[in-house]
DNA sequence: AAGACGTGGGT
DNA sequence: TACCCAAGTCT
């Protein structure tokens, strides 16, 4: 007979094993009474969205030496932030970072507010965010289901009905489990135990807390849980990015609209991305067109940029974009199709 | 309410 | 090479 799954096993499990990450306050400090900043942990979850933990955490570090808290990040300016996400993808959650940490310093005293529904209320927190947040750093009972708590669901009840239509029984499912005695812990538990042992591939069912109550160990199905919808395949667009050096050095650059794609980003001026693009060159010039190309993946579709460049005089007007400064220039600020275009350029 | 929205690493 | 995946949110 199988047993059933306890919160307490997992937490057991959790006191072992935890993981010691930046924005975390591990187990045996939070039985002290150490809690984390909302802060941190609220910009911690943010930059976690779709992102892996060793992506994250330079940024995290970064953002945190630079911006030390929410009062701080809200006065920064947008390039500044901007510019310090370029590289980690999902621009618009840098866009609502920004937003929302000016809506705490504006609107709530530079204090999270204590409670899901309020988090909720806040740009870039959805469901997810402010149960991670109301539990782990205000430990407050509040169902946390992300990617691996899904997974961990699916598997522990062998529910075979694809993603996302089984998520309401798998948010079922997980508030089930959530227990009123550490659900900071437990929340953070949960996820560790999805990213480590329940992994997607080969999960480590032999080093499972919760291995004697799961019904996928039992049937076998482990490794094929959860289902998900079939994927659409990739179309792939053309587009031209136009690399403008004045003579002393400046690049031409142009700040990308707030709305779609890299919105808010710095970028080279170019064409549309599409099947077929016209020429689009931001100012009068001798181009040379560069061997190759740059090649990148988005989420929905593959690109293929021919990069062309020039270089023209100090007294040369532009009709898009503005010239940068080189001393104000880093390349790491742009986002990585951008860069992947300079590197081209650059030959590197 | 599907689709838009990035990137890097693993297989 | 190509596909999958990672602590989702917004529209």
């Amino acid at each position: 007979m199988r047993e059933t799954a306890r919160a307490t096993d997992l937490l057991d499990w959790y006191d072992r094993h935890a993981r010691d990450l930046p924005w975390r306050v591990g187990p045996r400090a939070r039985a002290a009474g150490m809690r984390p900043d909302p802060y941190r942990v609220w910009l911690s979850e943010i930059m976690l969205q779709q992102t892996t933990v060793p992506a994250v955490k330079p940024y995290f570090e970064a953002f945190t030496a630079r911006w030390p808290t929410v009062s701080d990040l809200a006065a920064a300016a947008d390039a500044d932030v901007m510019a310090a996400w370029a590289g980690l993808g999902y621009y618009a959650r840098a866009r609502n970072l920004l937003k929302c940490a000016r809506a705490v310093a504006e609107e709530h005293g530079g204090v999270f507010p204590d409670s899901y529904e309020g988090l909720l209320g806040l740009p870039g927190i959805g469901p997810y965010t402010a149960g991670a947040i109301a539990a782990i750093a205000f430990d407050l009972p509040a169902t946390v289901v992300d990617g691996n708590v899904e997974r961990v669901m699916a598997r522990l009840h062998d529910e075979h009905t694809p993603l996302p239509q089984a998520k309401p029984v798998l948010t079922d499912m997980a508030a089930a489990l959530t227990p009123q005695q550490r659900p900071g812990d437990y929340a953070q538990a949960v996820m560790d135990l999805g990213a480590t042992i329940c992994s997607p591939r080969n999960p480590a069912c032999g080093l499972c807390p919760w291995r004697p109550s799961c019904a996928a160990w039992e049937a076998g199905t482990a490794a094929e849980l959860p289902k998900k919808a079939p994927k659409k395949r990739k179309p792939t667009r053309l587009g031209i990015a136009y690399l403008v050096r004045r003579v002393d050095g400046a690049w031409l650059l142009e700040r990308r609209p707030d709305k779609g794609l890299l919105g808010g980003m710095l970028g080279w001026p170019g064409s549309e991305w599409n099947e077929a693009p016209g020429e689009a060159p931001p100012i009068r010039a001798e181009w040379k067109t560069l061997p190759g190309e740059a090649r990148h993946t988005f989420t929905h579709f593959h690109l293929r940029l021919t990069v062309k460049t020039a270089l023209v005089p100090m007294d040369r007007p532009a009709t898009r974009g503005e010239f940068v400064e080189l001393a104000e220039f880093s390349p790491s600020d742009l986002p990585t199709v951008m860069r992947k275009a300079y590197d081209l350029a650059r030959g590197s």
